[in-house]
DNA sequence: TTTAAAACATGATAATTGTCAGCTTTTCTG
DNA sequence: CAGAAAAGCTGACAATTATCATGTTTTAAA
């Protein structure tokens, strides 16, 4: 069993608020699992009781919608961690989580975090932090959902794609999403999303090769996002 | 100046958490003033050095979109809490807040919520909790927004106000909202939510008079919102 | 390797939504 | 109260986007 004490993952994320012996506590009860590409961690509806603490990987985080189309609402990857949220409010989870290609995760039981939370100020201070950040990054989602077009958003998308991966050594953005996954960002059908993707190649915006985007010109991606 | 720890508004929000010498402090520190209707509590990039702690009133929480178009985000009003988020992070506000009529309200700067957010662990507990509960919330909008049609936008909307406000005693929605900021909630075309209102008074689900909005058949709207 | 399934792609068409223009009604201000 | 400004409303039309149909390519499984 690794120990957390010495998981360089953790400076990514809250957890590097804890104490050594917090953290040693920690490396007795958790649980490390690998989870294969497809694979569901949680589910809607399930109680995850407890966090992830994400090692390698990425996964899709979505929430199916009253019409019946998945929507996907966080890409989660290494350094990420993953449930805190249904955690503190003690509720199921209102949310999906399938890994994206192959993944290393940890798993710490709730009474431990929990334990954290009550006695360790700086971080439930952190979490705070966080969460106050995610909030106003979910209303800049929130806005851009209202108000652009399925076109800005797709722009809006590769762009957040391309500073939020690292790259391939080919040049590639380091995320194996499917057209479907992309057009499920972006809260649009399947088809709309092809179309755009091919016509932001032919217009030298980025590149594809299968699977694989290349992302050619940042600027033009950035004007058209912004509406110009 | 009216005392905090006799004030029942605080029951409501986060503030309920504080002890009474706390409250006390508060009291001596803390403004209040009244906001007419239209007018500015705070702007997008401002300071608001902090939090506002609503007696009475309404105000719209909008942010402003590339393209220029206002988002309305968030609706709040007597009981609720304003501000916190940008105080936790430490930023100016990310959004605008105007009263939609004329309101009563509290503000509490900054340095006294940060001494208790530190030395009270019920104060910023209860506020993650807030925060949690909240990006459920905004998770539930981005899905709405990503993948439901104006018109069903705009019956979720419609149930979400007959909930959230108090009737007049005519029965109506007690918020004053214009077409344009109902547009600007669903995020659409002021136009369109025109047209839509219309029609949905045609069909007999809601009344129109003047500004007045009667929620006459709940059912239909919840369907038509779901997607049947 | 073969075969089936899934993913990708594109065209045609329909539905939704936005924009512009012009008009009426309501609200505000002096 | 008069006049101006803002808000509300409607029609016509254009642009965007979804849906359906169909064929191709890629991936996964036997």
């Amino acid at each position: 069993m690794s120990k957390c004490e010495q998981c360089i993952i953790r400076e990514f994320n809250s957890l590097k608020t804890l104490t050594k012996d917090e953290l040693i506590r920690i490396t007795g009860c958790k649980t490390s699992k690998t989870v294969k590409k497809g694979e569901v961690l949680f589910d809607e509806g399930e109680y995850i009781n407890g966090v992830f603490c994400i090692k390698d990987g990425v996964c899709k985080v979505s929430k199916m919608s009253d019409n019946g189309r998945d929507q996907i609402i966080h890409l989660i990857q290494k350094g990420d961690i993953l449930g805190e949220r249904s955690l503190i409010n003690n509720e199921a989870s209102n949310l999906k989580a399938i890994a994206v290609n192959d993944m290393e995760v940890c798993f710490i039981p709730k009474d431990e975090i929990i334990r954290d939370l009550e006695n360790n100020p700086n971080f439930s201070l952190d979490l705070l932090r966080k969460m106050a950040n995610s909030l106003k990054k979910a209303d800049d989602v929130i806005v851009d959902m209202a108000q652009k077009t399925v076109k800005q958003r797709l722009a809006t998308t590769l762009l957040f794609l391309e500073a939020k991966f690292e790259k391939n050594d080919n040049g590639s953005i380091k995320v194996n999403l499917s057209r479907e996954d992309i057009a499920n960002i972006i809260g649009t059908a399947t088809e709309s999303a092809i179309r755009l993707l091919s016509e932001f190649k032919k217009k030298k915006m980025i590149d594809l090769k299968g699977k694989e985007v290349f992302i050619l010109d940042v600027k033009a991606l950035k004007d058209l996002s912004e509406g110009f």
